[in-house]
DNA sequence: GCCCTGACGGGAT
DNA sequence: TATCCCGCCAGGG
């Protein structure tokens, strides 16, 4: 049942907890993308259109920077929302990037 | 129906 | 180790 490759996505990203957060790839590779991370970061764009929530601000780069903090309603409202679950972040970038990192997803059986 | 862009990632230099 | 270039897939003009 190919309910869409966003909406595929997007299950995927709900999955992150919150205090955690996940990069593109992690979650292309989830849904069956490898290498199509750039195709997730263009669903997250879409994510707000989405019905539900989806905790877009959790996923960043594999550098752990805030690449898509432009998609929401102020610059800054990625950042608040990360750090309001917990999450440390300096500079557009998620600190201790490597612990708080997150890729424990429930691999869909196609 | 073709061309370009786009919240990235990985391999090569 | 840092930087550059190419490739992934889908949507929009």
């Amino acid at each position: 049942m190919d309910q869409g490759f966003f909406t595929r996505v997007y299950e995927a990203v709900k999955q992150v907890p919150p205090g955690r957060v996940t990069s593109y790839g992690a979650v292309a590779a989830a849904v069956g993308a490898p290498g199509a991370s750039r195709m997730v970061g263009w669903a997250m764009n879409k994510a707000f259109s989405y019905p539900g929530f989806v905790p877009a601000h959790r996923v960043v780069n594999r550098n752990g920077m805030l690449t898509g903090k432009h998609a929401f309603p102020n610059a800054d409202t990625m950042q608040e929302l990360l750090e309001s679950e917990g999450v440390d972040v300096a500079d557009d970038v998620v600190v201790n990037f490597n612990k708080v990192f997150w890729d424990d997803f429930n691999v869909f059986p196609e």
